[in-house]
DNA sequence: TTGAAAGCGCTAACAG
DNA sequence: CTGTTAGCGCTTTCAA
């Protein structure tokens, strides 16, 4: 900048001035500083920037898993709104990799203005882990420290509704696949009890042969097609659509045909779930709410605000489709 | 840190030193200094230590499309890799925002140590755009800027394998879906240069109505099938697995078998191509090679490097399943 | 083993 | 309309 300055004869603070297009500058003195800024190819630092203005313009979401499909259209929309604000988003995967996935985020080497952490299992966050007023939302499972905003999906009734619909179909021995009952409320979990609710309001018996633990992704989907038959369940619910789709394969390399012998349903409603054959019935999350409000309180809490955390839940709808057309 | 460093009586050097391990400091010194940091809640600031090291230890991966599921694997596969050097991965969406998409990148208001640029339409970079010395590899799509390091996909190759694959089964009017015949040397583009040669080579007329083109995703590929069958296709190569998906779901809704009728290809080799119904024939890309080459040139670039730019293309492996199993 | 000085590249706040 | 001053929070260098 310094030579910028030199080579236009002016102060670094005109070719300041320049870069940041303030109006009152002579349009004679501008000519001269953007053509020794073209002379010399000069970058602005913006690491230097945003040490002196305090702020980078980018806020950080943390994933736990880019590949599954629900996080990439979760980093879509989220892009989408926040560019309407003014914001970049920086994505960063997380991998599960510590314990406490908070805390290496914000050991982050970036500078964000505001973290929207994503987890499908936040395992708890001691209080006091998240520094004073730094800005950050959480989606999805929820955390030990309230003092942190939360925008939830309803995960049990989400699953409720799947679990019903089965059953209203006259199925009384509804596997579900991709189930978890551990004491730990991550996402898994949470569905299973869904699950479990959904039984006992219908009156049917709670199996624990029927919860069929397995890797949130098609190929562990694949692989529990052999343990739904074997448990002989004459209907399945999935974690998530990918092990739906997975089990719909499975089960079609076992010779059982779905939806007559096993109908399915999935959670999520990814874009391939309408494509598949069958299509697959799915629960669908609202979410555009789910980012638009997670959105809202993200630049709330950068704008300033301070108050103790929130917490919002949004909801699900059943997206019947060929896999559980009888 | 002043606070710190005048809490734990001493200065903010000896503060710089604790936080670095750096040996050198008493165990009682250092004792006081983390007891300082713990009561005071210290988070160091990120981009001040950048700044001042010149360095973030963060690279930044730019795509223009985190929805699809070869990008994210692609992300995945970087990420793991550059962890093993020490370094972080930011990923970032592009959505094709501006004409150049890398200069959109350069603007960027986050520090990258290195940045990873993929996209599937690079548009002519003009020369001088990148910095001088700013570490830089691009993946997919050549740029006209040779100064770069490039690590390709043998995108004409690999999809002439498809289209020979499809000959070999007998069939003479294969159709290319979500072909371009553009110009611009896009991934569109080199695909259909692949088909072209291909149906060349074994001396079949080329068609243009059998080229389609469509969105490059499932509902681009669903929407096609309507004119697969109208231009009286025998077979179908399509440009991603997405497409091919989409398209599989198309003709079984107009009664169209496959493969029996219309034997389908795709290109990518995604995960859930191995879980649809007829299991995905497909164009597998060497993704492990594409990654450890780029982020070899990468931290080589970063190491000081500053030849010439470097062209590496990766070859592709025709995946035989059920969609062209006659 | 610790600390003082200097400055990374930029911009807010004011003067002129 | 343009420039001066004074740092942002940290670390490199070198001295004590």
């Amino acid at each position: 900048m310094a030579d910028v300055a030199k080579l236009a004869g002016v102060s670094k603070m005109t070719v300041s001035h320049v870069m940041n297009g303030h109006h009152h500058v002579r349009a004679e003195t501008r000519a001269k500083v953007e053509a020794a800024m073209a002379a010399v190819d000069y970058r602005p630092n913006s690491t230097a920037r945003a040490l002196r203005r305090g702020r980078t313009g980018v806020i950080g979401l943390a994933v736990s898993n880019i590949h599954m499909p629900y996080t990439a259209e979760l980093a879509r929309g989220v892009s989408d709104v926040l560019q309407q604000y003014g914001y970049r988003v920086a994505i960063e995967e997380t991998r599960g990799r510590s314990e406490s996935e908070t805390e290496a985020w914000l050991r982050s080497p970036l500078s964000y203005d505001g973290l929207l952490i994503s987890t499908s299992s936040l395992h708890r966050v001691p209080p006091g882990t998240l520094p004073q007023g730094y800005p950050v939302v959480v989606l999805g499972e929820s955390m030990d420290d309230l003092s942190v905003d939360h925008v939830g999906i309803a995960n049990k009734a989400g699953l409720a509704l799947a679990t019903r619909h089965l059953l209203g179909l006259g199925r009384t021995r509804v596997a579900f696949v991709g189930g978890s009952l551990g004491e730990e409320t991550d996402m898994q979990v949470s569905r299973t009890r869904g699950y479990a609710q959904a039984l006992r309001h219908a009156g049917v018996a709670f199996d624990p042969a029927l919860v069929l633990p397995t890797m949130s992704d098609a190929p562990g989907g694949h692989a529990a097609a052999a343990q739904v038959l074997a448990a002989g369940a004459d209907g399945a619910v999935c974690v998530t659509d990918s092990v739906a789709l997975g089990l719909m394969r499975g089960l079609a390399d076992r010779g059982c045909r779905v939806p007559d012998q096993v109908p399915v349903v999935g959670f999520d409603d990814i874009e391939l779930s309408q494509f598949a054959s069958p299509t697959l019935t799915t629960v669908r999350p609202d979410k555009d709410e789910l980012v638009a409000t997670a959105v809202a309180m993200l630049v709330e809490r950068m704008g300033g605000f301070d108050g103790p955390g929130r917490l919002r839940v949004v909801q699900c709808e059943l997206i019947p489709r060929e896999s559980t057309a009888l």
